[in-house]
RNA sequence: GCUCGAGUGGCGGAAUUGGUAGACGCGCUGGAUUCAAAAUCCAGUUCUUUCGGGAGUGUGGGUUCGAUUCCCACCUCGAGUACCA
């Protein structure tokens, strides 16, 4: 009987599903373990072959775990709110939920064809009203949290209103907006509420503030930091301005040491904990005060060098800064203003282009030196960003060459305040090894010295501090968009106040179109029954509002990342009404053991799920203070694009070797036809492209051939390869092992189809070896010790492989291990038994039905993995190389047991050692047991 | 520029507490089977050679009896990040 792939697959994806044979429980007697995918974006154009790597890489993890004993969580769902279904919906005007219930409808589709695990009746869709109410419940404990930094953690804004009632803001420490003022007991107390209500607003974890953030005109709405690349918003690849808009936004930068220090306690790869590390950008140093002549005012800056405060002969401001108008001289307002409005005006990618013109003007404004008292001159200039430090650097262009740059290109002068060093082409960054000098009571100092003496003498003086500063922002939590999640928030005198929790969910409401109003408003604006009745707790219809008892609700809905930052723990205990996850549930579950995705979420998603976490673990709703113990990225599979190439400006398409010399544009075929030596079916092209159809090929030996090159896989280009084609023609088994056969799972590596037939003989070649002909034949009697030796073998490498993520070998070494057991004929059940259950999680259908012909009842998954018994391995004689002066000249069959000294006399008295020292004495004999005999002649 | 990663046959890729480089698969070559083809099976396949060998893991050096593996310098490619004071 021939292996019917198509039969066993459809036979056994049925019955798992009906026997909900991977359905986890919550309570177990076996250690729990908890495998998780990175949950997919349910796009309009479906699975390609690249999307199910990862998914199949943590399926043979989960499956493997669940036969070492383990109970496993290995769930999937959708994040099923984003922008493609929306931009769909404005197009067309198909509800977005429509768009969405299709597409997911369809992956679940294709998931399902390829055998995975899941344990589907925990399915999460971030878009379900029953999960976003939970989205809006955390946001509502965001906005009631303040950050203790004394304590370093989050707590109840109660608490912080029984403090500012008892002691005021004088003595707390506690991260808040810049601009808050300091107040006394007796002060809060006699506050209006409004006021109080207001002040709290600069503590709140989730905060509404004017802010200047990331605008792209074209996508109509606000980009966090991570959604930009390059300057452009990374979907769609638009352009991206600075513009002052009241947000929401996440004060993600309270808990910045601490997603720094937790890096050093988790699995991650190192690469992805530099991102991290990078993003968060802590840099020490101190902040000095400056103040400005004839003026009220000072500047604070940050530096990371104060050591080099004596080569100060200048600062900069960013041409955004607050003081910039306060302290130009009218003598230079004009040149000033002008330059503030072309700094404006060029968009962030503009700006980041031309970074080496050096730009700048003179305020007319000086400071005075914080020691020496000298006047210094205060510009403005736009290589200082104003979203960083203090938006103001003292400029030391001895020590920085961006400093240095600029005063060469003003004449302004330079002061070299180090020993030896020659500054007068490049700044010297330089800190060990070198002396200061010119710098007062620093002078003859090194770095390190120097540093901590200037810290305490600007303490001293009250003159400025040490200080650490981060690169990381709070995060723009708005999003002005219609689907996503609504903020459970309505407005009372413009100030925000929240839904209460048992009225959740707040329902995303109907719209007519889900364009911005005329008036500007996001998409919500055109919802008509969009207020708040604060008697009755319920939505109403906007033209009830009456400031009273009835308010406006919040027009933003939350960005992509709100939904993914939490879900690993709504998997725990889907469904629950009551909590976001039981307790019980969650202390059984923890946290995600194995995480494996793409490492583009490396400054989002996963940033932002961890702050979460760390937020929820304060206030006492989780155990565990990270997300994801152990993370891996997959690589990303990549397409092989096929060009035809069409002589320009004619109706003629010439094959790829008549391409040199030729004016000719090459334009993307269809993968699908062409076949494996590139050659492409002319007809199939015609009737594909009609355009074409008329067209002329100039063939090579009556052969079009195509062009090659590597791409990413997308609808576009033509190259994507559909994942149900392959199961359909090979089986999903044949998928699953092929895909981890590509390469190394970390990789990128294109995706080739003509490969695949290497593995799908294997499976051919492992089904037959069950087989007798059209018989199942596996025989009772003992398996040989050879076959016993090749089975133990294999458990030991494929378990050694699964174990370190190496999942390209495993597939070679079931490979050998099926040759090697048809090459001795072995039809043992004491070998093919244990085999079945081996492959099981690499290839489920077509182990699930040799398990059934073994005789047994239940489902494979069930089995225990089968243990490596070494005494099966043991080997009694070993083949030496032997080397004269590390080149081998022949092999020498010894015993193992042997002894060093015993190994060295054997090999001393072959024959072909002696033909080899042809009389004379070797010099040193470096024997290794098991390995290796070196003579030294 | 900085950070991280990687360079091995025609191709994807194996092999690291330093010990027979090229496992396994694709492709290719030859053979068996077949009227023929597909499928299947067997053998060969780093380069070079005067058939004794010789060379060989990006380049150049070093440590070692012995280096794909360790050290130094450089080159190339990929990823991330980018005026971060």
């Amino acid at each position: 009987m021939s292996y019917h792939f198509n039969k066993i697959e459809e036979k056994w994806q049925k019955y798992w599903a009906q026997n909900q044979t991977y359905k986890a429980s919550n309570e177990s007697e076996k250690p729990k373990y908890y495998v998780l995918d990175m949950f997919p974006y349910p796009s309009g154009a479906g699975l390609h072959v690249g999307h199910p790597l990862g998914y199949i890489a943590s399926d043979i993890y989960a499956r493997y775990k669940r036969h070492k004993g383990f109970n496993v969580l290995h769930p999937q769902g959708y994040d099923s709110f984003g922008l493609p279904a929306e931009q769909y919906a404005i197009q067309t005007g198909q509800h977005p939920a429509l768009t969405t219930e299709n597409n997911i409808n369809r992956y679940r589709e294709q998931l399902d064809k390829i055998g995975f695990s899941f344990d589907w009746s925990r399915e999460v869709r971030t878009s379900e009203p029953d999960y976003y109410k939970w989205t809006q419940w955390i946001f509502i404990q965001l906005f009631e949290s303040w950050y203790d930094e004394e304590a370093e953690k989050s707590r109840p804004i109660t608490e912080l209103e029984e403090i500012f009632s008892a002691e005021g803001n004088t003595r707390l420490n506690a991260v808040c907006d810049d601009d808050t003022e300091s107040f006394t007991a007796d002060e809060w107390n006699a506050f209006s509420a409004d006021d109080k209500e207001r002040i709290l607003l600069k503590y709140r974890l989730t905060y509404l503030a004017e802010a200047e953030v990331n605008w792209c005109p074209q996508l109509g709405t606000v980009l966090a930091n991570d959604e930009i690349v390059n300057g452009v918003s990374e979907r769609g690849g638009y352009p991206v301005v600075r513009k002052k808009m009241t947000q929401w936004s996440m004060r993600i930068s309270a808990f910045a040491e601490r997603l720094l220090q937790g890096l050093d306690k988790i699995d991650w790869t190192e690469s992805l904990k530099e991102s991290q590390r990078n993003w968060i950008g802590k840099s020490v140093g101190a902040h000095v005060d400056f103040k400005i002549q004839n003026s009220p005012y000072k500047i604070g800056v940050f530096t990371t060098r104060p050591d080099t405060i004596f080569g100060v002969t200048f600062m900069t401001l960013a041409p955004e800064h607050e003081l910039v108008k306060k302290i130009t001289t009218p003598e230079h307002k004009e040149e000033v203003e002008a330059y503030m409005e072309a700094t404006a005006k060029r968009s962030e990618r503009e700006r980041m282009a031309d970074v080496k013109t050096i730009s700048g003007v003179f305020t007319g404004a000086y400071a005075e030196h914080p020691f020496t008292g000298e006047s210094v001159p205060i510009w403005i200039g736009d290589y200082v960003l104003a979203g960083y430090g203090t938006g103001a650097v003292m400029a030391v262009p001895c020590g920085d060459q961006r400093d240095h740059d600029f005063a060469r290109h003003f004449d302004i002068p330079i002061k070299n305040i180090f020993e030896n060093v020659d500054v007068s082409q490049e700044a010297y960054a330089g800190k060990e090894g070198t002396v200061i000098a010119n710098s007062d009571f620093l002078s003859g100092l090194e770095y390190k010295e120097a540093l901590n003496k200037v810290i305490l003498e600007l303490e001293k003086t009250g003159q400025g501090y040490g200080k650490t500063n981060y690169r990381l922002r709070d995060a723009v939590f708005s999003r002005q968009r219609y689907w996503g999640e609504p903020f459970p928030v309505y407005y009372v005198n413009g100030l925000p106040k929240m839904i209460e929790e048992k009225y959740l969910p707040l329902r995303l409401p109907e719209v007519e179109k889900y364009l911005p109003t005329e008036t500007g408003e996001p998409p919500l604006g055109n919802a008509t029954h969009w207020a708040w009745d604060t008697k009755n707790n319920e939505v109403v219809s906007n033209s009830e509002i009456d400031d009273k008892t009835i308010f406006p609700l919040e027009l933003n809905t939350m960005p992509g990342w709100a939904g993914s930052s939490w879900y690993l723990f709504r998997y725990m205990d889907a469904g629950n009404p009551d909590r976001f996850v039981s307790e019980e549930a969650q202390k059984y579950w923890e946290n995600v053991d194995l995480y494996i995705g793409g490492s583009e979420h490396a400054t989002g998603h996963l940033l932002y799920s961890r702050f979460w976490t760390k937020f929820l673990y304060d206030r006492g709703w989780l155990t565990v203070e990270e997300p994801f113990k152990k993370l891996i990225n997959q690589g990303m599979i990549l397409g092989t694009s096929a060009f035809v190439y069409r002589l320009e400006g004619e109706n003629v398409f010439v094959s790829k070797n008549q391409v040199k010399g030729n004016n000719v544009q090459p334009i993307h075929a269809d993968v699908s036809l062409v076949n494996a030596s590139d050659e492409l079916d002319i007809e199939g092209f015609k009737r594909w492209r009609p355009e074409f159809a008329e067209a002329k090929f100039l063939t090579e030996d009556g052969k079009y051939i195509v062009g090659r090159e590597v791409e990413k896989m997308s609808k576009s280009k033509y190259n994507v390869v559909n994942p149900d084609d392959i199961c359909a023609n090979y089986g999903a088994d044949t998928l699953r092992m092929y895909e981890m056969f590509l390469g190394p799972l970390d990789q990128a590596k294109p995706w080739n189809t003509a490969g695949i037939t290497g593995v799908h003989s294997f499976l051919k070649k492992l089904w037959k070896l069950y087989h007798n002909g059209e018989e199942f034949s596996v025989s009772d009697e003992k398996a040989s010790a050879d076959s016993l030796k090749t089975l133990h073998k294999t458990i030991k490498k494929v378990t050694e492989d699964i174990e370190e993520f190496s999942f390209n070998t495993s597939v070679s070494t079931f490979m050998i291990c099926v040759n090697e057991l048809t090459a001795q004929k072995c039809n043992s059940r004491d070998v093919l038994e244990p085999l079945a259950v081996l492959i099981a999680p690499y290839a489920p259908h077509i182990a699930e039905e040799l398990w059934e012909r073994l005789g047994n009842t239940d489902s494979v998954s069930t089995a225990r993995y089968p243990v490596c018994e070494e005494k099966y391995l043991v080997e009694s004689t070993k083949n030496y190389p032997v080397s004269f002066n590390g080149k081998m000249r022949f092999t020498m069959e010894l015993p193992l047991d042997l002894g060093k000294d015993d190994i060295e006399k054997a090999v001393l008295e072959d024959d072909r050692t002696k033909n080899q020292l042809s009389g004379s004495a070797p010099k040193k004999v470096i024997v290794v047991p098991g390995k290796i005999v070196n003579i030294v002649v």
